[in-house]
DNA sequence: GTCTATACGAAGATAGAC
DNA sequence: GTCTATCTTCGTATAGAC
């Protein structure tokens, strides 16, 4: 029964789904949605273009596959500090956006990158990145006290989606070589500045 | 000689040209420069697509054509305050980076929403948004003190980018129906607080 | 000068050979 | 199951008719 030649044929599919998904998402977040081919991911992927059709049936689906949240681990925001303390819980917020300003480059960000990269010109992207921006901006609001606090959360989101986009998207001269820390020391007075709380 | 049925040769042609070129800025905002084709351009602009062929010679000079800054007027920050007043003259900038948001929708922004729009995908796109937003960085550092001063004046423009693309592009609900002065005024003493000086 | 017709290439998707 | 070959569609660009 058991072929001795080891690499079970579910194995081998599962690697090889694996190295096409890779290959499209590098693709996807260098040249986006349009430009990135399924043959120029089949010849990355060093397979077939159609084994990337017989795997995912359709580019549209390759690309939901190869942008969709491995959200799997780091999102819980573990109970915060004593709810009362609303100054707590605003640091921490702005903490947590500085926080996810580097995505290190590579590793789970690709994803990521793959979907800021498209979402202006691909509607499918832009509905992806309109979900986790709203997400996100859920989550900032609800440390935020006031009124307009959801306003106050979106700004906040977008000022880090803005220097996301010119440092990993457009990548600026200016940002260039700045280390993560130099960026968010500048950025965290505007951020709390943006929270409505005393700036202290 | 001349004909008595008016609309000169040249008159007609400048006009065909204008209108091709409106409807050219409106598709290449709406839906970037790869979904929108010079088919669909010409149809928009009633005349046949051989026609816009024969006027910009390339789709690419189209888009140049379209894109490019009609920088004429408003663009001179007309001798500042006292050089001596720092903090005047960072007030200033802050102002006229705020001034630069809402570009009303419409009118002459249509062509900055279309190199917006295709910054991330479009290659040619991406080298005009640069040296668009190496041009406003420069202007606003030499407003700013300090030895950080290009790199707060990146992060400055980026924090103003962020909030057009959620607001212009992506049309986040947040940002809908907020009249701009809201947004002006939650957004200054962000920016304030990057330029490095005394938020006072 | 303006438009019809078409050439040319590329991309996504499909069917059938191995 | 994997790949070759092809089909269809579409977009840019060109050539020739009116």
């Amino acid at each position: 029964m058991g072929e001795e030649t080891a690499l079970p044929r579910a194995e081998r599919r599962r690697r090889t789904e694996a190295r096409i998904l890779d290959a499209a998402r590098s693709l996807f977040a260098d040249m986006g949605y349009e430009r990135a081919t399924i043959r120029a991911v089949a010849k990355a992927a060093e397979v077939d273009p159609a084994l990337v059709m017989q795997y995912f049936g359709s580019k549209q689906e390759l690309f939901q596959r190869a942008v969709e949240v491995t959200s799997a681990p780091g999102g819980g925001q573990a109970g915060g500090p004593d709810p009362g303390d609303a100054q707590a819980a605003v640091e921490e917020v702005v903490e947590r956006l500085l926080g996810s300003l580097p995505m290190k480059l590579g590793e789970l960000s690709q994803s990521r990158l793959a979907m800021l990269r498209s979402m202006l010109t691909h509607p499918e992207a832009a509905v992806s990145a309109r979900r986790a921006l709203g997400e996100q901006i859920d989550r900032v609001a609800e440390a935020l006290p006031g009124e307009d606090a959801r306003l106050r959360a979106a700004l906040m989101t977008l000022v880090l989606l803005g220097v996301t986009v010119g440092h990993q998207l457009l990548e600026l001269d200016e940002l260039r070589d700045v280390p993560e820390e130099e960026i968010a020391r500048l950025l965290r007075p505007s951020l709390r500045a943006l929270t409505g709380q005393d700036p202290r």
